[in-house]
DNA sequence: GATGAATGAGTGTTCATTCAT
DNA sequence: TATGAATGAACACTCATTCAT
């Protein structure tokens, strides 16, 4: 179980009420995916009820947007601190080693909010989310061929599946880690 | 929309009322994943009543577990082919391209079946699938350190992950194809 | 209350079961209109349960549509028996009857079938009623015209109207019935 | 669509708050019915939140009887003006002229507000209704008896459900309206 | 082998209403 | 005067499952 109290880091969404609801579907979500999450599950982490959940929002759908919302500002903040180094090789350097930390922490709240249908779905036709992962692309390969996003998009589904793979189980994080550096940065050419 | 009446190639699940079911299953799974296909679904794929489908499997686990248990018989015999070559390094060729089709031809049946919540949770505690997971990485890394099998699951969940990315919509199958071949030996250091 | 067990006579909508569900809606319906009931109160009046319902029917909607037809079929059946008789004046006497008698009766059940505004719209757009009502004033009038149809048309919203109507109920059904054919002839100029 | 804002001429309900929330409500219980009227459709129609209009009326009910009493007066008014009038036939033309008047005014509301089942209950048993009532049938047919009373009540009856029959959607406005004329004069015998 | 009828527990959603601010 | 937050009860509808036939 995840505690569904605790904010996630550096993201706030609204009012503090919408922000609890979004926390506690976050770990909701990452625990049963979305279709596996009521309403009444979101509202019972939070101790309130269900009518309380859906005065903030109107529908469940609006929900998953928030949280899928949330979930690209951290990508995009990842993204942010990388660009402020100037030197392009230790920003890539940078960018690599955040993304790794993003998904070992993921792998603690047993995530599949990466792979979730409803939230693959909804990524698939927004718009900024495009633009981030191209931009994610550019600054890990330096360039913005199709090419270049394949392999992006192989590196990171690489990463994303590897920290949740039954077969990885045996891995301790801080080796995880290393590991997953040590081979992206081989996929990279580095 | 996936013909559910068509069986699976090489796959036959007991009973021909059994497979008929287990087919449909496998389309409207991976179509809608798990939890969002109910027995009146499946039922009617095969214009049957919901009592007709208990009367084969005793609950919709049951279901499941045959689904995925198929699948694993062609991952099964796809190891089978590549290892009656000879040659390992031909072999791990063969391998890798059956691999690549399995992906490419995932990908028209929209497939979530490689990241549905429940099916992921049903293959970690499933120890043939491990075996075979195992199996597969000695073949293609030759050999079974752990960190063998971390970039045998890296390599797989990239595979995967990259023919149903958002991102690589725009590549047509053929060179999807021979991209992901590309990179994958690149990655094995072949 | 009404009861919600007696069949409607000479009405039979499909199975039994469906006809229970029809014969207590049709009650209910007219006591608490069609938005007041809930299908958990037509559930609790034949003692069997909401997905007992379901099974039958597959939306209210359906339920409303059976039970306006089965109205529909009362009044065609009126007619049929009026167009029995070879004698026009005579007809058109009958026919005279047996619409007080329905009006009168619908009394009884505190009848607000014919006022709910879901039944009305869902009349207004149902070929069939049309036809049937074209009939009836056809009867009635001798004549098609538009001028008949209104004619028409206020008749019947006046024997509907006069027996709901708040003022009329200090008479009796005898009273009643009596004076509203009185008046009924009167205005067809009979 | 009807305009919420625009108040009913000559209608004053207390503070102008509450008379906007009257205007509101009569405009969206004459297109949805008040079963079908919430009270956030209420207050999105004023752009006020529902709680204001909970400081306004302390229940939905009251709500109800001040649109019911609103129209009442707009009925009495109709009836003074009639009265007004010294010659007695002539008031009675003039009280059936603008009777019709408003029930053709209905129409175009596509009103079920006579047919409200709601509303309904509440006139039955509203005495200063019943009183309205036997004025305007007094005025309509010179006498107080309860045949007359049963002959008003089907006259109105007849031209409040002739407007909004689904037989009478054909007819223009002013045709309408002298037909219902001619029909209602011939049947006071005038 | 298969059906139709039924069930209990759940789903997302809306409702009238209350209350501290 | 008005608001935002909350609630409990109800709504239409769906689910996996059972069972007599």
């Amino acid at each position: 179980m995840v505690s569904a109290e605790a904010d996630l880091p550096g993201v706030l969404v609204g009012s503090p009420a919408k922000s609890r609801i979004v926390s506690a579907a976050t770990a909701l979500f990452a625990e049963h995916g979305v279709g596996g999450t009521s309403l009444q599950m979101i509202a019972d982490a939070i101790d309130v009820t269900k009518a309380a959940v859906y005065h903030q929002f109107k529908t469940k759908d609006e929900i998953v947007i928030a949280v899928a919302e949330a979930e690209l500002a951290r990508l995009e903040a990842v993204l942010d601190a990388a660009q402020a180094e100037p030197d392009p090789a230790l920003a890539r350097e940078v960018l690599l080693s955040r993304i790794v930390d993003l998904a070992i922490e993921r792998r603690h709240m047993e995530s599949i909010l990466a792979n979730d249908p409803v939230l693959n779905r909804f990524f698939a036709r927004h718009e900024p989310f495009r633009q981030l992962m191209n931009r994610l692309y550019r600054m890990l390969l330096g360039e913005d061929s199709p090419e270049a996003r394949l392999s992006g998009a192989m590196l990171t589904a690489a990463i994303g599946g590897a920290v949740m793979h039954p077969m990885t189980e045996g891995f301790d994080d801080a080796a995880l880690r290393s590991q997953l550096l040590r081979l992206a940065r081989r996929f990279l050419d580095l």
